[in-house]
RNA sequence: GCGCCCUUAGCUCAGUUGGAUAGAGCAGCCGCCUUCUAAGCGGCAGGUCACUGGUUCGAAUCCAGUAGGGCGCGCCA
């Protein structure tokens, strides 16, 4: 349950009896930023005041009133200018934690999305190579995203967009052609400029020989261009989702931009378009500061983008007469709405933002306006080591590959740590300070909170074996024995987990959910230290057992909050951390 | 030149979609280990939310402009 959305219902409820008929969609139920001013606070008096023809106090006097009657309450405030403040009675916050037992790793789920389907689409690197540091972020973004839309009850596709159709396969296949005649025994010496150098295109280039022989050693590039192609494209694929399996992240569905092309879906999107009167030959003006070298002005075939708020139209024909890029990705995208996504998310990397109008534009056009794209565009990781920059030289260059992070720090950090920072922010990924064990590390003192429940847990088998089961259905008069300030404290965090998780989802914000299991560890080590003060805080008190069980019960529910938000992330918890 | 993103404590960053006295960590200073992991906890100090206007009961948040930083700017994907 979110208890802000209940509240909020309670109070237009409210509302309702001292101003009926009013719009009160700009009524909140919000935490107060300050503890002190209560548990849930509201807006409705300064919102509706001006409508009511009323003071904002006076019109929260009798709002106020009202919400006294409610059984959970135990005061209502009127505050500076006109908030209302609720307090709500310990019994309340002891059935937000039952509900946590009750509902386990489930807890914080909702059905806000009510099945509406989204199309997540991530990762999309180029089938060229490796996947490098620069794609891990946008990986693990979009995984943790497509996450947590699913736990708010939205109906997720996980989508790679498969770039199999550039010029770009044409330099893979030559350049695997080169391996290939290597491994025939050839000696290629120096790679040439234009094709890709790295020793990962070997095993391709093997696997050609093996299959082919020296069929294709000195044929003309017609011959072997297009069997080179297939067969390199896949092998940089098997590559790419093994590095993705390496960090966790799956997808439900690979569409090749290649099979869009060759099923005729860029001549039909375009047909589309073009029988709505979007598309023309036109001349567009020079690019604006620094010119090509070789600019000419020259009729091309446009697409109307400037009518869907785009800054000029954009060109679907290159001049060789083939699409660009932007015609097939035109074709993806009706592809997609037409299979039933009005709502799509990509994640893309910062460099494409030039990119994000035109293809907002182009949803709209396609979708006749009924479909939304939202594009997450994800900035730079700078990657250091002791806070210096770090390059892991290769022999061929600089670039570090993702199996080479995953190796050195482990899969759950690297997920972790790219998920500290919202997605248009820079992020530091400094190789020392991510595996450092201290308050400064967000992954490790996360864990260390739920090992640290774990250890707890071990040393309470020992005395009462059968804890575990008891808890399972707990007894409110048993957890009505946590009353000190800090147990309800964290308790109150736990309950606001179902609010983060869809205040996160609707903001499309994974990394919100990073901070929130901070300061959820933050409030339990903060309880475990006072048990450090007064012995009686401690969690486990033998001669007191129900005391006990019912501290094990709201360690157990902060070890399932935790889990729950580690398993968005794609994080396994530890439970222990020697 | 145009577009998009960014600017919050010495440093790295949150800020609940417009709420009350702007919060954490690090660094600095002062405390806390015979006790469930001190790999931690408590406290002190630290601010013109880049700047200037505007919108309104109310702005770090929305709008306009200015300054600084990043990314991009027909036939790359």
């Amino acid at each position: 349950m979110n208890l802000f959305s209940y509240f909020r219902t309670e109070i237009i409820a409210a509302v309702e009896k001292v101003a009926p008929g009013q719009d009160t969609s700009k009524v909140t139920a919000e935490p107060p930023r300050e503890a002190s001013h209560g548990d849930v606070a509201t807006n409705a008096a300064m919102v509706l005041c001006k409508a009511v023809g009323a003071k904002p106090r006076d019109l929260a006097d009798k709002i106020a009133a009202e919400l006294r009657g409610h059984a959970a309450v135990t005061g209502v405030e009127v505050a500076g200018p006109g908030f209302i403040n609720i307090r709500l009675a310990d019994s309340f916050w002891i059935e937000r934690l039952i509900d946590v037992l009750r509902e386990g790793e489930a807890y914080g789920g909702s059905d806000l999305g009510k099945s509406h389907r989204v199309n997540v689409e991530y990762v999309s690197a180029n089938p060229t190579g490796p996947m490098h540091i620069g794609h891990a972020r946008g990986a693990v973004t979009g995984d943790a995203l497509a996450s947590l839309l699913a736990k708010v009850g939205y109906d997720v596709t996980r989508e790679y967009y498969v770039n199999d159709a550039g010029a770009q396969v044409d330099v893979l296949a030559r350049s695997v052609h080169l391996r290939y005649r290597e491994a025939l025994g050839e000696a290629i010496g120096e790679i040439p400029e234009g094709l890709y150098p790295g020793d990962y295109l070997k095993p391709a280039g093997a696997a050609l020989a093996q299959l082919h022989g020296a069929k294709f050693k000195d044929a003309p590039e017609a011959e072997w261009l297009l069997e080179f192609r297939g067969h390199s494209v896949e092998a940089m694929l098997g590559m790419i989702r093994s590095d993705l399996a390496g960090l966790g992240v799956r997808h439900d569905v690979f569409v090749s931009e290649r099979g869009l092309v060759e099923g005729g879906k860029v001549q039909a999107a375009l047909e589309f378009l073009q029988a709505k009167g979007l598309i023309y030959e036109g001349v567009l003006e020079p690019p604006k500061g620094k010119l090509p070298d070789d600019w000419e002005p020259r009729p091309q075939t446009l697409f109307k983008a400037t009518q869907f708020g785009d800054d000029v139209d954009r060109p679907l024909k290159k001049s060789d007469g083939s699409w660009t890029y932007f015609a097939s990705d035109i074709a993806y995208h009706l592809d997609k709405y037409r299979r039933g996504f009005a709502s799509m998310i990509d994640v893309w990397g910062a460099d494409h933002g030039g990119y994000v109008k035109r293809m907002q534009a182009a949803v709209k056009a396609v979708s006749e306006g009924k479909g939304d794209l939202d594009v997450k565009l994800c900035q730079m990781v700078n990657l250091l080591k002791g806070g210096q920059p770090y390059k892991m030289s290769k022999r061929a260059g600089t670039f570090v590959t993702l199996a080479d992070l995953v190796e050195a720090v482990g899969k759950d950090v690297v997920r972790f740590i790219m998920l500290t920072r919202k997605n248009d922010a820079h992020l530091d990924f400094d190789l020392d300070k991510v595996t450092e064990q201290s308050r400064d590390n967000p992954v490790f003192y996360v864990q260390y909170a739920h090992a640290r429940c774990h250890s707890v847990m071990r040393h309470a088998v020992e005395i009462w074996p059968d804890w575990a089961s008891i808890v399972q259905t707990p007894d409110p008069a048993v957890l009505q024995r946590l009353t000190d300030p800090a147990e309800l404290g964290l308790i109150k965090q736990l309950a606001g987990w179902p609010r983060l998780v869809e205040t996160a989802a609707e903001a499309h914000e994974p990394h919100r959910v990073a901070f929130y299991l901070y300061e959820l560890a933050a409030g339990f080590h903060g309880l475990w230290n006072k048990g450090k003060d007064e012995a009686r805080l401690r969690f486990l008190i033998e001669e007191d057992r129900d005391l006990s069980l019912a501290r094990l019960a709201l360690l157990q529910a902060v070890v399932l909050v935790i889990s729950s938000g580690l398993a968005i992330f794609g994080v396994e918890p530890m439970k222990e951390m020697r």
